[in-house]
DNA sequence: GTGCCTGCAAACATTTTGCAAAAAC
DNA sequence: GTTTTTGCAAAATGTTTGCAGGCAC
């Protein structure tokens, strides 16, 4: 039977709490400022847990990235700032979204990602 | 200015030419058939520049894994047995994928990735 | 001949893993 | 007391880079 931890606690609520879709490294930065001996690896390893009981959501950028929003939406991640915007309203109507069903199979989780220059950048 | 190698088109044709989104080290093997002296840092070098160029495709999975065919269309990525199958028709009327633009910023490049269990692997 | 491209190996970044000690239940 | 979880360090993985020689133009 899987174990309530304080470093579990500590990583959940850092990601419940921002909404700014931090890497791994960047959860470990966090938390080591509430538990300063915790190692990269249990944040890995609680992380990848959390994915896996789909508490939060993983981002696929150039490198993992974690989102303690756990709703359905795409993400927009600008390729000069690197910030990830969230767009919660992408494809509501869309069959295969609403379904979970594609011809190919039956879908279990999906990522919906944008990448371009943002609106800020622009200027 | 960009030189024409040996290197580069046997990359290009063989991406071209096959339909499984290999990974860089499936690339690497593949075009170590026909060039065995050919190095692997090499074959990231070509990737990425094809990637720039816009003639290949980058999909994220676990690892990066490459389409030949650079049309816009969705892939489900099996987590079971891996592989990854194309989904032509996804959200061909969605607004945001036909005009290219979001609330937050214009859409320079995207990725739709489903993931699940193929049909074959629920047998 | 000039300058881009390659092969090689080392470096790098990110993530995973083995192990013994510590903590949860 | 048993079993899961942790911290640590080493290893594994995937990718990038510096450099000297080779090749395209």
């Amino acid at each position: 039977m899987e174990r309530q931890t304080f470093q579990k606690s500590v990583v959940l609520n850092y990601l419940k709490g921002v909404y700014t879709h931090p890497s791994a490294e960047t959860v470990y930065l966090a938390v080591k400022e509430k538990i300063p001996n915790i190692s990269k690896g249990t944040v890995y390893r609680i992380l990848k847990n959390l994915v896996d009981k789909k508490e939060i959501k993983e981002i696929t950028a150039e490198v993992s990235r974690y989102d303690g929003d756990n709703s359905n939406h795409a993400h927009f991640i600008c390729q000069i700032c690197n910030n990830i915007h969230d767009l919660m309203d992408f494809c509501k109507d869309c069959s295969i979204l609403k379904n979970k069903k594609t011809k190919v199979g039956e879908i279990n989780k999906y990522t919906v990602n944008f990448y371009g220059k943002c609106n800020k950048c622009s200027k």
